[in-house]
DNA sequence: AAAGACGGTATCTATTTGATACTGATAGCT
DNA sequence: AGCTATCAGTATCAAATAGATACCGTCTTT
């Protein structure tokens, strides 16, 4: 017996299934921005406009896009003080550091292997050359 | 003395940094389908069609663009044999497979918390409807 | 002769992202 | 009183991206 996590239908939780909810949600992570917030929160709470200083450049519009979701799937809480001017404070809750590792095993293999694949592309970018030319 | 890979600038891979390639890599990873191409490709070499009804719904022209990219930044490669009707394998390159491991983990994070998101989702909605009822 | 397999490309539309300007409440300065 | 600044966003419009759908060339099978 499997102890794999199963939604409504009774089958296992399969990324790879286009009607598993897990599909949506591996692909909300990877969201340009999400995982970027996230990372940055590691450190505590963030107010609005130092989250934009800090995962610069992504415009307000799209931050509060990014934010607002992450707060509907529970990774993130909003916390507005009654203060002038405004300060809203964003945080991770639970879900959201469970996050963490995952999120930096891929940020260290990302920055691990820049030169690689730079190299890669110069490759593969001189053979398109050479086809052209040919 | 730290150990990480850097750029040219001198200064460590950081995701954070707008100007740092490994940003631009991280953010392709979580490519809406080139994570997902990647993991269906762990079992071996696919062709194309096959690999369109693996990772489904895709259409032709994301799946091309999709597999170009991850050719080009040298994680898959592309084989044409001479066959009628045609067949091309896509198969991960060795810096392909370093990456099935991280993707494994936000794999699983993905599938273990889908009813934590779910329930998550829920009580935001309620929250909203509550809201704007009074 | 017609239809089908395969790996795409071409074209058009819908959705998402981004740039930029603006708002409302209040405090501090002149 | 009037001007400016801070902060957390919205509103509006343009640009880039993703997706739906139809089609192509080559050969084999029927």
């Amino acid at each position: 017996m499997d102890t794999n996590v199963r939604h409504s239908s009774g089958l296992p939780a399969n990324v790879l299934d286009p009607d598993c909810p897990s599909r949506v949600i591996f692909q909300r992570i990877g969201d340009k921005w999400a995982s970027l917030v996230v990372q940055v929160l590691d450190d505590g709470p963030v107010r609005f406009s130092e989250l934009r200083k800090m995962v610069s450049v992504v415009t307000p519009k799209v931050l509060t896009q990014t934010l607002r979701s992450l707060e509907r799937d529970g990774l993130v809480t909003r916390t507005i003080h009654a203060q002038v001017p405004p300060r809203v404070d964003y945080e991770l809750t639970d879900l959201g550091r469970s996050l963490l590792e995952p999120l930096a095993q891929l940020r260290k293999w990302a920055e691990g292997n820049v030169p690689a694949i730079l190299a890669a592309r110069d490759a593969y970018d001189d053979a398109q050359d050479e086809a052209l030319l040919g």
